[in-house]
DNA sequence: TAACAAACGTTATATTATAACAAATTAAGG
DNA sequence: CCTTAATTTGTTATAATATAACGTTTGTTA
Protein backbone atom coordinates (compact mmCIF):
# COMPACT_ATOMS: atom_id res chain seq x y z
CA UNK A 1 0.00 0.00 0.00
CA UNK A 2 1.77 3.26 -1.06
CA UNK A 3 1.39 5.88 1.36
CA UNK A 4 -1.21 8.18 -0.63
CA UNK A 5 -3.81 6.98 -3.25
CA UNK A 6 -4.68 10.12 -4.38
CA UNK A 7 -7.61 8.32 -6.04
CA UNK A 8 -9.96 10.64 -7.36
CA UNK A 9 -13.35 9.60 -6.75
CA UNK A 10 -16.21 8.94 -9.58
CA UNK A 11 -17.67 12.57 -9.77
CA UNK A 12 -14.08 13.96 -8.98
CA UNK A 13 -12.77 12.74 -12.22
CA UNK A 14 -16.32 13.36 -14.67
CA UNK A 15 -15.37 16.93 -13.37
CA UNK A 16 -12.03 17.34 -13.86
CA UNK A 17 -12.29 15.27 -17.62
CA UNK A 18 -14.45 18.25 -18.13
CA UNK A 19 -11.94 20.45 -17.34
CA UNK A 20 -9.45 19.34 -18.70
CA UNK A 21 -10.46 18.78 -22.07
CA UNK A 22 -11.53 22.50 -22.06
CA UNK A 23 -9.96 24.85 -24.22
CA UNK A 24 -10.01 27.58 -21.14
CA UNK A 25 -11.40 28.13 -18.14
CA UNK A 26 -15.24 26.76 -16.98
CA UNK A 27 -17.84 28.11 -14.93
CA UNK A 28 -19.24 25.84 -12.32
CA UNK A 29 -22.96 25.79 -14.12
CA UNK A 30 -21.51 25.23 -17.24
CA UNK A 31 -19.66 22.17 -15.63
CA UNK A 32 -23.13 21.02 -13.85
CA UNK A 33 -24.67 21.30 -17.30
CA UNK A 34 -21.94 19.17 -19.40
CA UNK A 35 -22.12 16.59 -16.86
CA UNK A 36 -26.00 16.05 -16.33
CA UNK A 37 -25.42 13.18 -18.47
CA UNK A 38 -23.32 11.60 -16.66
CA UNK A 39 -25.05 11.38 -13.33
CA UNK A 40 -24.27 14.72 -11.91
CA UNK A 41 -27.68 16.66 -11.22
CA UNK A 42 -26.87 19.09 -7.97
CA UNK A 43 -24.75 22.21 -7.96
CA UNK A 44 -23.32 21.13 -4.81
CA UNK A 45 -21.57 17.98 -6.43
CA UNK A 46 -19.86 20.15 -9.03
CA UNK A 47 -18.84 22.37 -6.47
CA UNK A 48 -17.63 19.46 -3.90
CA UNK A 49 -15.58 18.11 -6.96
CA UNK A 50 -13.84 21.43 -7.74
CA UNK A 51 -13.20 21.86 -4.14
CA UNK A 52 -11.02 18.67 -3.72
CA UNK A 53 -9.37 19.84 -7.23
CA UNK A 54 -8.07 22.80 -6.24
CA UNK A 55 -7.16 21.25 -2.90
CA UNK A 56 -4.92 18.78 -4.30
CA UNK A 57 -3.45 21.19 -7.23
CA UNK A 58 -5.16 19.44 -10.20
CA UNK A 59 -7.14 22.56 -10.91
CA UNK A 60 -7.33 26.55 -10.19
CA UNK A 61 -10.00 29.22 -9.79
CA UNK A 62 -9.73 32.46 -11.90
CA UNK A 63 -10.68 34.34 -9.41
CA UNK A 64 -11.82 37.44 -11.74
CA UNK A 65 -13.89 35.12 -14.16
CA UNK A 66 -14.72 32.78 -11.39
CA UNK A 67 -13.98 29.67 -13.62
CA UNK A 68 -12.33 26.92 -13.14
CA UNK A 69 -8.86 25.80 -15.12
CA UNK A 70 -7.03 22.62 -15.31
CA UNK A 71 -3.28 23.41 -13.82
CA UNK A 72 -0.94 22.56 -16.32
CA UNK A 73 1.83 23.27 -13.92
CA UNK A 74 3.89 20.33 -11.95
CA UNK A 75 4.82 22.76 -9.94
CA UNK A 76 2.96 25.17 -8.57
CA UNK A 77 2.67 23.25 -5.28
CA UNK A 78 -0.75 22.19 -4.65
CA UNK A 79 -1.55 25.30 -5.84
CA UNK A 80 -0.01 27.63 -3.40
CA UNK A 81 1.32 30.41 -5.65
CA UNK A 82 -0.76 30.79 -8.94
CA UNK A 83 -0.14 33.34 -11.98
CA UNK A 84 -2.29 34.02 -15.13
CA UNK A 85 -2.60 35.68 -18.17
CA UNK A 86 -5.64 36.84 -19.04
CA UNK A 87 -7.19 38.20 -22.96
CA UNK A 88 -9.38 41.16 -22.08
CA UNK A 89 -10.52 40.67 -25.67
CA UNK A 90 -10.92 37.16 -26.32
CA UNK A 91 -11.07 36.59 -22.60
CA UNK A 92 -8.74 33.76 -22.94
CA UNK A 93 -6.67 32.38 -20.07
CA UNK A 94 -3.37 30.80 -19.54
CA UNK A 95 -0.92 29.62 -16.87
CA UNK A 96 2.37 31.70 -16.60
CA UNK A 97 5.36 29.53 -15.91
CA UNK A 98 7.88 31.35 -15.32
CA UNK A 99 10.80 30.31 -12.27
CA UNK A 100 12.23 34.00 -11.95
CA UNK A 101 8.39 35.28 -11.48
CA UNK A 102 7.59 32.77 -8.99
CA UNK A 103 10.65 32.69 -6.93
CA UNK A 104 10.44 36.41 -6.74
CA UNK A 105 6.61 36.37 -5.34
CA UNK A 106 7.57 33.39 -2.87
CA UNK A 107 10.55 35.07 -1.54
CA UNK A 108 8.71 38.57 -1.70
CA UNK A 109 8.71 40.88 1.64
CA UNK A 110 6.70 43.30 2.34
CA UNK A 111 7.84 46.47 3.75
CA UNK A 112 7.13 45.38 7.19
CA UNK A 113 9.33 42.26 6.55
CA UNK A 114 6.47 39.93 6.52
CA UNK A 115 6.58 36.97 4.19
CA UNK A 116 3.87 34.93 2.28
CA UNK A 117 3.32 31.08 1.84
CA UNK A 118 1.14 31.64 -1.09
CA UNK A 119 -0.28 33.99 -3.56
CA UNK A 120 -2.47 34.39 -6.79
CA UNK A 121 -1.33 36.95 -9.62
CA UNK A 122 -3.77 37.30 -12.57
CA UNK A 123 -2.43 39.62 -15.96
CA UNK A 124 -4.86 41.20 -17.84
CA UNK A 125 -3.91 42.73 -21.63
CA UNK A 126 -4.54 41.63 -24.54
CA UNK A 127 -3.34 38.47 -26.20
CA UNK A 128 -0.72 38.27 -29.60
CA UNK A 129 -3.99 37.41 -31.41
CA UNK A 130 -5.92 40.06 -30.19
CA UNK A 131 -3.19 42.55 -30.44
CA UNK A 132 -2.42 41.77 -34.05
CA UNK A 133 -5.91 42.27 -35.24
CA UNK A 134 -6.31 45.62 -33.46
CA UNK B 1 -14.31 75.28 -15.33
CA UNK B 2 -11.56 72.66 -14.60
CA UNK B 3 -10.99 70.09 -16.96
CA UNK B 4 -12.78 67.04 -15.09
CA UNK B 5 -14.84 68.24 -12.15
CA UNK B 6 -14.76 63.79 -11.04
CA UNK B 7 -17.46 65.10 -8.77
CA UNK B 8 -18.81 62.32 -7.31
CA UNK B 9 -22.77 61.69 -7.27
CA UNK B 10 -24.54 61.56 -3.87
CA UNK B 11 -24.49 57.47 -4.25
CA UNK B 12 -20.93 57.39 -4.93
CA UNK B 13 -20.57 59.67 -1.79
CA UNK B 14 -22.53 57.76 0.40
CA UNK B 15 -21.01 54.46 -0.69
CA UNK B 16 -17.66 55.69 -0.47
CA UNK B 17 -17.41 57.49 2.56
CA UNK B 18 -19.21 53.78 4.19
CA UNK B 19 -15.94 52.17 2.42
CA UNK B 20 -13.20 54.54 3.68
CA UNK B 21 -14.26 54.15 7.41
CA UNK B 22 -14.50 50.45 7.16
CA UNK B 23 -11.29 48.90 9.16
CA UNK B 24 -11.42 46.16 6.68
CA UNK B 25 -12.83 45.24 3.04
CA UNK B 26 -16.56 45.68 2.84
CA UNK B 27 -19.34 43.14 1.26
CA UNK B 28 -21.63 44.91 -1.14
CA UNK B 29 -24.66 43.40 0.58
CA UNK B 30 -23.25 44.96 3.58
CA UNK B 31 -22.65 48.30 2.36
CA UNK B 32 -26.73 48.07 1.15
CA UNK B 33 -27.49 47.34 4.82
CA UNK B 34 -25.34 50.27 6.42
CA UNK B 35 -26.83 52.54 3.77
CA UNK B 36 -30.73 52.02 4.20
CA UNK B 37 -31.26 54.72 5.90
CA UNK B 38 -29.67 57.14 3.50
CA UNK B 39 -31.92 56.24 0.96
CA UNK B 40 -30.36 53.12 -0.85
CA UNK B 41 -32.78 50.62 -1.22
CA UNK B 42 -31.46 48.50 -3.64
CA UNK B 43 -28.36 46.23 -4.66
CA UNK B 44 -28.00 47.73 -8.12
CA UNK B 45 -28.32 50.89 -6.53
CA UNK B 46 -24.85 49.86 -4.66
CA UNK B 47 -23.39 48.17 -7.20
CA UNK B 48 -23.12 51.02 -9.50
CA UNK B 49 -21.64 53.24 -7.06
CA UNK B 50 -19.39 50.69 -6.51
CA UNK B 51 -18.38 50.20 -10.40
CA UNK B 52 -17.88 53.79 -10.99
CA UNK B 53 -15.77 53.92 -7.37
CA UNK B 54 -13.42 51.43 -9.01
CA UNK B 55 -13.24 52.60 -11.97
CA UNK B 56 -11.54 56.41 -10.82
CA UNK B 57 -9.66 54.03 -8.70
CA UNK B 58 -10.89 55.39 -5.27
CA UNK B 59 -11.71 51.76 -4.22
CA UNK B 60 -10.50 48.12 -4.75
CA UNK B 61 -12.54 44.88 -5.41
CA UNK B 62 -10.42 42.22 -3.54
CA UNK B 63 -11.59 39.07 -5.74
CA UNK B 64 -10.74 36.10 -3.25
CA UNK B 65 -13.24 37.88 -0.76
CA UNK B 66 -15.84 39.26 -2.83
CA UNK B 67 -15.33 42.49 -0.86
CA UNK B 68 -14.46 46.24 -1.33
CA UNK B 69 -11.66 48.15 0.05
CA UNK B 70 -10.72 51.98 0.05
CA UNK B 71 -7.73 52.68 -2.22
CA UNK B 72 -4.90 54.14 0.15
CA UNK B 73 -2.43 54.49 -2.74
CA UNK B 74 -2.19 57.78 -4.91
CA UNK B 75 -0.05 56.36 -7.31
CA UNK B 76 -2.21 52.82 -8.19
CA UNK B 77 -3.01 54.67 -11.35
CA UNK B 78 -6.53 54.16 -11.67
CA UNK B 79 -6.62 51.02 -10.18
CA UNK B 80 -4.71 48.75 -13.32
CA UNK B 81 -2.00 47.41 -10.86
CA UNK B 82 -3.04 46.35 -7.19
CA UNK B 83 -1.56 44.70 -4.68
CA UNK B 84 -2.85 42.86 -1.73
CA UNK B 85 -1.96 40.76 1.76
CA UNK B 86 -4.63 38.91 3.10
CA UNK B 87 -4.39 37.43 6.32
CA UNK B 88 -5.89 33.59 6.89
CA UNK B 89 -6.92 33.54 10.55
CA UNK B 90 -8.26 37.02 11.31
CA UNK B 91 -8.60 38.27 7.40
CA UNK B 92 -7.05 41.44 7.70
CA UNK B 93 -6.08 43.05 4.34
CA UNK B 94 -4.20 45.44 3.20
CA UNK B 95 -2.84 47.26 0.60
CA UNK B 96 0.64 46.87 -0.51
CA UNK B 97 2.68 49.81 -1.60
CA UNK B 98 6.02 48.47 -2.80
CA UNK B 99 7.71 50.42 -5.84
CA UNK B 100 9.87 47.64 -6.58
CA UNK B 101 7.20 44.97 -6.64
CA UNK B 102 4.69 47.09 -8.64
CA UNK B 103 8.10 48.21 -11.54
CA UNK B 104 8.84 44.51 -11.18
CA UNK B 105 4.84 43.28 -12.42
CA UNK B 106 4.71 46.46 -14.81
CA UNK B 107 7.39 45.38 -16.61
CA UNK B 108 7.06 41.28 -16.47
CA UNK B 109 7.23 39.85 -19.87
CA UNK B 110 5.85 36.11 -20.06
CA UNK B 111 7.79 34.04 -22.21
CA UNK B 112 6.56 34.86 -25.63
CA UNK B 113 7.54 38.27 -24.44
CA UNK B 114 3.94 39.58 -23.98
CA UNK B 115 3.76 42.62 -21.60
CA UNK B 116 0.82 43.44 -19.41
CA UNK B 117 -0.75 46.37 -18.64
CA UNK B 118 -2.77 45.48 -15.70
CA UNK B 119 -2.68 43.22 -12.73
CA UNK B 120 -4.01 42.35 -9.31
CA UNK B 121 -1.85 40.39 -6.88
CA UNK B 122 -3.23 38.78 -3.75
CA UNK B 123 -0.73 37.40 -1.50
CA UNK B 124 -1.92 35.20 1.53
CA UNK B 125 -0.21 34.46 5.23
CA UNK B 126 -0.46 35.01 8.62
CA UNK B 127 -0.38 38.73 9.74
CA UNK B 128 2.42 39.75 12.42
CA UNK B 129 -0.45 39.59 14.78
CA UNK B 130 -1.52 36.54 14.32
CA UNK B 131 1.98 34.97 13.76
CA UNK B 132 2.49 35.65 17.22
CA UNK B 133 -0.60 34.31 18.61
CA UNK B 134 0.34 30.95 17.35
C1' DT C 1 -32.61 75.95 -23.72
C1' DA C 2 -31.92 71.94 -26.35
C1' DA C 3 -29.52 67.81 -26.45
C1' DC C 4 -26.77 64.37 -24.66
C1' DA C 5 -24.68 61.75 -21.08
C1' DA C 6 -24.69 60.13 -16.50
C1' DA C 7 -26.98 58.77 -12.55
C1' DC C 8 -31.21 57.30 -10.34
C1' DG C 9 -35.11 54.28 -8.69
C1' DT C 10 -37.53 50.10 -9.09
C1' DT C 11 -38.84 45.41 -10.03
C1' DA C 12 -37.49 41.25 -11.37
C1' DT C 13 -34.26 37.79 -12.16
C1' DA C 14 -29.72 35.66 -13.18
C1' DT C 15 -25.59 33.72 -11.36
C1' DT C 16 -22.65 31.77 -7.98
C1' DA C 17 -22.24 29.13 -3.85
C1' DT C 18 -23.40 26.77 0.62
C1' DA C 19 -26.30 24.53 4.60
C1' DA C 20 -28.16 20.52 6.39
C1' DC C 21 -29.04 15.74 6.62
C1' DA C 22 -29.18 10.99 5.61
C1' DA C 23 -27.35 7.20 2.78
C1' DA C 24 -23.64 4.88 0.34
C1' DT C 25 -18.91 3.93 -0.43
C1' DT C 26 -14.15 3.44 0.67
C1' DA C 27 -9.74 2.74 3.35
C1' DA C 28 -7.29 0.61 6.94
C1' DG C 29 -6.52 -1.81 11.19
C1' DG C 30 -7.61 -5.48 14.39
C1' DC D 1 -13.25 -10.88 7.21
C1' DC D 2 -15.37 -7.31 9.94
C1' DT D 3 -15.83 -2.93 11.89
C1' DT D 4 -14.96 1.64 12.46
C1' DA D 5 -13.95 6.13 10.74
C1' DA D 6 -13.57 9.07 7.06
C1' DT D 7 -14.92 10.45 2.67
C1' DT D 8 -18.04 10.86 -0.86
C1' DT D 9 -22.64 10.88 -2.47
C1' DG D 10 -27.46 12.39 -3.39
C1' DT D 11 -31.02 15.57 -2.47
C1' DT D 12 -33.70 19.59 -1.21
C1' DA D 13 -33.63 24.03 0.01
C1' DT D 14 -31.73 28.44 0.36
C1' DA D 15 -28.04 31.98 0.88
C1' DA D 16 -25.05 35.28 -1.26
C1' DT D 17 -23.54 37.81 -5.13
C1' DA D 18 -24.63 40.34 -9.24
C1' DT D 19 -27.10 42.10 -13.46
C1' DA D 20 -31.12 43.09 -16.98
C1' DA D 21 -34.49 46.09 -18.40
C1' DC D 22 -37.22 50.06 -18.05
C1' DG D 23 -38.45 54.66 -17.58
C1' DT D 24 -37.25 58.98 -14.98
C1' DT D 25 -34.32 62.55 -13.24
C1' DT D 26 -30.28 65.24 -12.98
C1' DG D 27 -26.19 67.41 -14.70
C1' DT D 28 -23.17 69.30 -18.46
C1' DT D 29 -22.23 71.55 -22.45
C1' DA D 30 -22.81 74.00 -26.57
Amino acid sequence: MTQKQEQLSKNQQIVLSIIEKAKGPLKAYSILYNVQRRGIKAPLQVYRALEKLIEIGKIHKIKSKNAFIACKNSDCEISKATAFSICNNCEHVKEIKNTKLSKYLSNFEDNSGMKYKKYNLEFFGLCKNCKLKQ
